[in-house]
DNA sequence: CCGGTTGCTGTCTATATATACAGTACAGGG
DNA sequence: CCCTGTACTGTATATATAGACAGCAACCGG
């Protein structure tokens, strides 16, 4: 069952007072927007958008008015870090260039932040320069895995291979090389792993 | 000036109240929560957030408490459109597969619609099969923009190229062949132009 | 023509809520 | 030691708000 266009009206205004306002309106404040000279006739709109599965009402408390599609939570604030100092931690305050609220239910892997790629070495992974990197914070890796890792204070993203002790980070450009690393020689942190990318197109041309 | 451990407290409450419930709770919730036997001092703490700037109070509003920081309003939501059947419009409800909220900000140009790309011919733009472009809904293109056109009821996505009546619509993979249309003797809609990509990757190998 | 739905007016009431005052207790700085 | 700030209790009140009844008018399908 569909709104009529009043009620269309009612819930774009409901909607609308939620986002600026941050709280729902009143009956009252309904009735003073459309200039109903009676709170009730707010209420019976109210009633027919909840039989509609429009809206939800709470009952009995003020404003409780709430949109079911928001119900899902505000979708989670990523911090985009940008280039990383040597030896600092990558979450560091200093690094964090912004936040993005993106969609949970984008990736199959929660995210914890954004890192902006440099270079062009996960070129043929359809990873370019520029490109964001949403990242799960995670000390492990599996083969095959696109990784955030830190060798000697460079924080890099490869894909991920092992090989008993020995690491190798691949690159996925064939003007770039693999990295292999041995682990009782070399110190390898594993920040994170790739679970989605975002990119912005030029508009302009 | 910083909060208290209790002050503290208090806001967390808040912002969780406004998260889970949408609506910002009351004197007499916050002291129900906390245990307070007076909602008075649930205004007091009130009070002393708002001196420090932490929450705005709307005064003579019934659960009129607001977080500053959240007043940037609830991002955009994406219809993402599958396989777009012949001869229907693109945002025809049958293609909607879900909706995504993205954060506008996130791309220079503001997104209308996120469509799933199928196949490989904008590969070595970094656009994988699979992938979701953001797509800004306009009639026009410029050359090299990414286009989603429709040619004789089929959906592409290419980069436009102009040349006169002669339109060419270039894949960005050398195993694809561009697509050459003398708009004089066939039609081409231009359904939009990408100004963003997103893409899941596999978090399990 | 009837019965249902939409869309209101006017009036009313119980309760939800903001907001106040007076007072207690404790802690830290000058 | 006084003063200011934090952190409350207990009580109180004006107002904000939800929610109801009765009724009117217009429309629409059977």
């Amino acid at each position: 069952m569909s709104l009529t266009a009043r009620q269309q009206a009612i819930f774009d205004y409901i909607a609308e007072t939620i986002a600026t306002q941050g709280t729902a309106p009143t009956r009252s404040e309904i009735a003073r927007a459309f200039g109903f000279r009676s709170p009730y006739a707010a209420e019976c709109h109210l009633k027919a958008l909840e039989k509609k599965g429009a809206i939800e009402l709470l009952g009995g408390t003020s404003r409780g008015i709430r949109l079911p599609g928001a119900a899902r939570g505000a979708p989670a604030e990523l911090p985009l870090v940008g280039r990383v100092a040597a030896g600092s931690p990558i979450l560091a305050t200093e690094h964090i260039e912004r936040h993005y609220r993106v969609d949970d239910a984008l990736f199959r892997a929660r995210p914890d932040y954004l890192l902006r790629v440099h270079g062009e070495s996960m070129r043929d992974a359809g990873i370019l320069d520029g490109d964001l990197l949403a990242v799960r914070q995670t000390p492990e890796a599996r083969p095959g895995q696109i990784v955030v890792a830190r060798i000697e204070d460079e924080v890099t993203v490869k894909r991920f291979a092992q090989d008993g002790p020995k690491v190798r980070l691949l690159p996925e450009n064939p003007d770039f090389a693999p990295i292999e690393i041995d682990l009782e020689r070399q110190d390898l942190a594993i920040e994170g792993i790739g679970v989605g990318v975002l990119r912005d197109l030029d508009p302009q041309a």
